[in-house]
DNA sequence: CAATCGAGTAAACACTTGTTCACTGACGGT
DNA sequence: ACCGTCAGTGAACAAGTGTTTACTCGATTG
């Protein structure tokens, strides 16, 4: 600010003003990089709709973005840097949707209901990135994979702050909290994953995947009430009778 | 066995047999072939423990096997040809595993523990194939994540047949019940991912996601008795009082 | 035994790749 | 008005790519 304001005084940035509001598209020299910046990381995206991020040139990008191949190293160092910036766009994104997804949780199917909602109209508005993130999450550089899933670690963990809000979660370890948070991030990366797969805009594919994520949601939330943290060492089957009756074979 | 009964009758193959009989380590033709085919797969599937199949090179491919480049295009017309037979390979694996897997299905305990040790041991012996399905899974060439989410939705179903022949589950819809598989084969598929981000061979970090993934398992299972596939309609909430007493924030 | 088959080779091909270099020329400060 | 900065260029580089070619030479065949 102060800078401005001395410029201003100094009389600097007056033909650049000036030409600027002659020529209405004019642009400052940084808008200008950040805009090729730009270019080059939607042409990457656009090129890993159906790549893997390790298959992919740097002569490729530039070329997507329609510059020449030295002009890069003015913006990445490295395919590498290119990759982490892309991560950090796409986690922007995402974190951005979480936050408005923790807005309605005040009982269970206001969460699931929701959160599927929020979680389907974020895949629609940023496909390409979603598709980056599923990807990269499994396959490619060491370092963007460790990046991602360190990051849907996190989101669990945040879920489960907010699970132990609920009445009758009060009272669960932290190890169940974090195991049916885990559970339901599952769900929601496989949904996700189905999300992507489904042939683009496919409204039925999608609804039958939407309705198949909200029930196994809702039949997760169903079995807390009757949780208990030691069952495992017990045959379950001594708690209700229902096994040998006649299970066929 | 025709043939080879020809092949007797005339005298063929004599010389081979005489062979192969002086020098011990002799073989015939096709089994070298044979040999040199498992090398380009074992090469690769090497090359591709921390890399992409499409960031894979044909000649990084015949180098790692120890023969010329030339040489590869007896076996294979293509690397996507190699990719296939290796999918091929790692399912012929999984599917023998799977079958295992299936032979204690008298109860649910049994079920989800002899599943995840089986599970667990088949990670451990064949690393490298899991490790290839599972990249390959989300990542990589189309037509192989194609076959390979087609043999996991397979598995998905075989185990929503198996599911209904349990007494509790005898009167559930198709649709709930390829659901619920749905639901603990994505558990699955994140255990075996969990595993294989472990570090090698770390017991403790190892037995964690095994106790977390038995958890899950048992969970899920806990909540079939109390399913009803209409729920979703009407709020949760007004089954069992249990929000909106003072859920924080 | 001699003829043929075929797995594997070496060399050459036309590319694409990442990176460096001296350069241009419009923007921006003085 | 002048001059330095710096985003972007085009050419050149060595190195790696997929694929074809004519070839070797041992195993298989009749």
């Amino acid at each position: 600010m102060h800078i401005q304001q001395i410029n201003e005084a100094m009389g600097t940035q007056s033909h650049a003003r000036r030409r600027r509001s002659v020529s209405s598209n004019a642009e400052t020299r940084s808008e200008r990089k950040q805009r090729t910046r730009e270019a080059l990381l939607d042409g990457a995206l656009r090129l890993l709709d159906d790549r893997a991020f390790g298959s992919l040139s740097l002569r490729e990008v530039t070329r997507e973005a329609g510059i020449s191949p030295a002009a890069f190293y003015r913006h990445f160092a490295d395919m590498d840097e290119l990759g982490f910036a892309l991560i950090d766009e796409s986690f922007r994104r995402l974190r951005q949707m979480l936050r408005g997804a923790r807005e309605d949780r005040r009982n269970y199917e206001g969460l699931i209901r929701t959160s599927i909602a929020i979680l389907v109209r974020h895949v629609h508005d940023n496909r390409l990135h979603f598709r980056f993130i599923a990807r990269e999450r499994s396959s490619g550089v060491p370092a963007l994979r460790r990046a991602i899933r360190a990051e849907i670690r996190l989101f669990s963990s945040e879920l489960a702050t907010d699970l132990a809000r609920f009445p009758r979660l009060r009272t669960w370890s932290s190890d169940d909290l974090q195991m049916i948070a885990g559970l339901m991030v599952n769900t929601m990366v496989a949904t996700v994953e189905a999300l992507l797969d489904a042939p683009v805009e496919d409204p039925l594919a999608e609804q039958e995947i939407i309705v198949t994520a909200e029930k196994q949601l809702r039949l997760t939330v169903l079995a807390i009430p009757h949780w208990r943290s030691d069952a495992g060492e017990r045959p379950l089957e001594e708690q209700r009778g229902d096994e040998d009756a006649g299970a066929g074979r």
